[in-house]
DNA sequence: GCCAACGTTGGC
DNA sequence: GCCAACGTTGGC
């Protein structure tokens, strides 16, 4: 298959890049969305690259890039009743929740913030704006080439 | 901090 | 299975 292309969020308090960088490769836990969920279990391949989003910033934007190293498993912190992420409703045996790894390839010498991106023409029809709840969206091969020479232009 | 959008829950 | 109420996300 084609290497795909994926926007995944987060908000800075809960992770920031920097402690991505150090960390180099994380599980992407916490997912409780059915459509988010469905993207990691059954899309997201190895090697598929994504970028990832600081949602509720100051401002909002791309900080960095990075690469699916290990695809959709069951997302433990479900089973956890003392993780805030805990879901009752999750069994072990029958995981309702999955996640991905990703590690870290590199950070953006400054955010992509959503207001520049959306003044990009080819950018008018990411999933980002469309569905802006979704924490996973898919990015079109188009829509990663134009934003990744946003980034090289920094 | 407000509020629009939208997913989820639960009563019927 | 409908739909109102409620909760969450995320831009502003």
């Amino acid at each position: 298959m084609a290497k795909q292309y994926w926007l995944m969020k987060a908000e800075e308090e809960a992770y920031s890049i920097e402690q991505w960088k150090k960390d180099k490769s994380i599980f992407w836990d916490g997912v409780r969305n059915y459509t988010a969920r469905n993207f990691m279990r059954d899309q997201m391949k190895k090697g598929d690259g994504m970028f990832f989003y600081y949602s509720n910033g100051k401002p909002s934007g791309i900080v960095a890039i990075g690469e699916v190293v290990k695809e959709g498993y069951p997302d433990h912190t479900a089973f956890d009743p003392k993780d805030i992420h805990y879901d009752p409703k999750s069994d072990p045996k029958k995981p309702t929740w999955y996640m991905v790894d990703v590690k870290f390839v590199r950070a953006c010498k400054q955010i992509v913030g959503l207001d520049l991106l959306k003044k990009v023409p080819g950018l008018k029809n990411m999933k980002l704006f469309k569905e802006s709840r979704l924490s996973v969206s898919p990015v079109t091969e188009a829509e990663w080439k134009i934003i990744m020479k946003m980034i090289d232009a920094q």
